[in-house]
DNA sequence: TGATGTGAACCCATTCACAGCC
DNA sequence: GGCTGTGAATGGGTTCACATCA
């Protein structure tokens, strides 16, 4: 454990180190140089032995007494989650919401940049959608290949979802967004990440009714407990 | 309604009721009149003691020997979820991802319904999305209040999701799904969910990075050693 | 002195395995 | 016999608390 750490990280700690890596950024962009891990843990709002924890997984790059230089941390995280690289990525559907991904800053800000978006509608193909023209879903192998796309993003109705992961997957794409509500079968190995919109939604919708019903936990009863994320 | 288990349910738990009230829908739309925790299961890819664990929280819905009834167990999850009722939201931000949600009919088609846009720019304003006027942000709490809007989304770009987030609290919204990558200050008993595009990117990322590594766990054999970075 | 890094304790979630009921 | 419902066992994640070191 001296130089290169890289055990595996645990999806808990993982699913963190995107927020504490804005964090850093920002603080980046002000000047900031050193942080602690209280400071972090304030501003990622989650408690200090958490964060201290999901950063020791990474390696030492603390400084005791001290904390963490910001610039030196933000690049340790980059490195870790692989973004020191550029990622090629394809859409499969070009309706509002693929085109609205594909449009979306946040993604090419962030080293993801696409490469192609598919579809299967003859009267969406040609057309231009963030920056690139949009083809045949046939195309897909040949673009996954040309441009060494590894990952994919699913934007098509629920009722497509399921066979654009098995064109993807058979155009050897490793991982797969799917923003699609359906839960798909893919092969061991394949990694999917679901975003749903409606399910979130649903889950305010179950915090909302117990708070009416006066069920949501409030401090000031027995079963404490706090529910915000 | 006083039959009501009504414990919390745990959020994990909480987290899959929407995916097994998806797949109930679909069973019901095949006809298919029951169903058991192993076909739920394989469905939902998830194991079956983890769903009868899971509905158990509910009630005691099932029979034994036989399974769920799909039609009586859809509607068990729907009214504890509190899918029953129409939850009208408002939209902060009228950009692409604004634009985008307020189109998506899958939001509709759930019982939630859009019932206002705001936005800043003037330029947005006055213009129709989603089937909706866009209204100034200053007038989210007459709206908030005049169609008793419990649910928020966050749709503006990061520099502005702490004020809008601010602004729906002060309006009385009780939850927010926020879309901005910000991680937001909110009073205690606000619920926040933050759905985060890139985010989930960057760990497909470091999925897609150790996968080509090597170093992705795979079931097969303990290659955990070093490899030169 | 002050903040990191981390074993140990704790707590929640998952899985097992079987009693209970149809 | 078959499948649910659930205590008990396991495992992972979080938090505590303190040894450690700049």
């Amino acid at each position: 454990m001296s130089d290169s750490p890289r055990r595996r990280i645990p999806e808990a700690a993982l699913g963190r180190l995107p927020i504490y890596l804005r964090i850093l950024v920002d603080l980046g962009t002000e000047n900031v140089a050193q942080v602690s891990s209280e400071q972090l843990a304030e501003l990622a709002a989650v408690n200090a032995a958490k964060v201290r924890k999901d950063l020791s997984y990474l390696g030492t790059y603390g400084t005791r007494g001290v904390g963490y230089e910001v610039q030196f941390l933000m690049y340790q995280i980059q490195r870790e989650l692989g973004l020191n690289q550029s990622w090629p990525i394809v859409i499969v559907g070009a309706g509002n919401l693929g085109q609205a991904l594909a449009n979306f800053s946040g993604i090419a800000e962030r080293g993801f940049h696409i490469v192609g978006v598919v579809d299967k509608d003859e009267s969406k193909i040609g057309t231009v959608v963030g920056g690139v023209r949009v083809k045949h879903v046939d195309e897909l192998a040949s673009i996954v290949q040309s441009k060494a796309v590894n990952i994919g993003i699913i934007a098509t109705p629920a009722q497509h979802a399921q066979e654009a992961a098995d064109a993807l997957v058979r155009a050897g794409v490793g991982s797969i967004m799917n923003f699609a509500p359906t839960v798909l079968a893919v092969p061991r190995g394949v990694n999917v990440r679901k975003v749903d919109l409606a399910l979130e939604l649903q889950i305010l919708s179950y915090y909302e009714q117990t708070r009416n019903n006066g069920l949501r936990a409030v401090p000031t009863g027995e079963h404490s407990d706090s529910v915000s994320a």
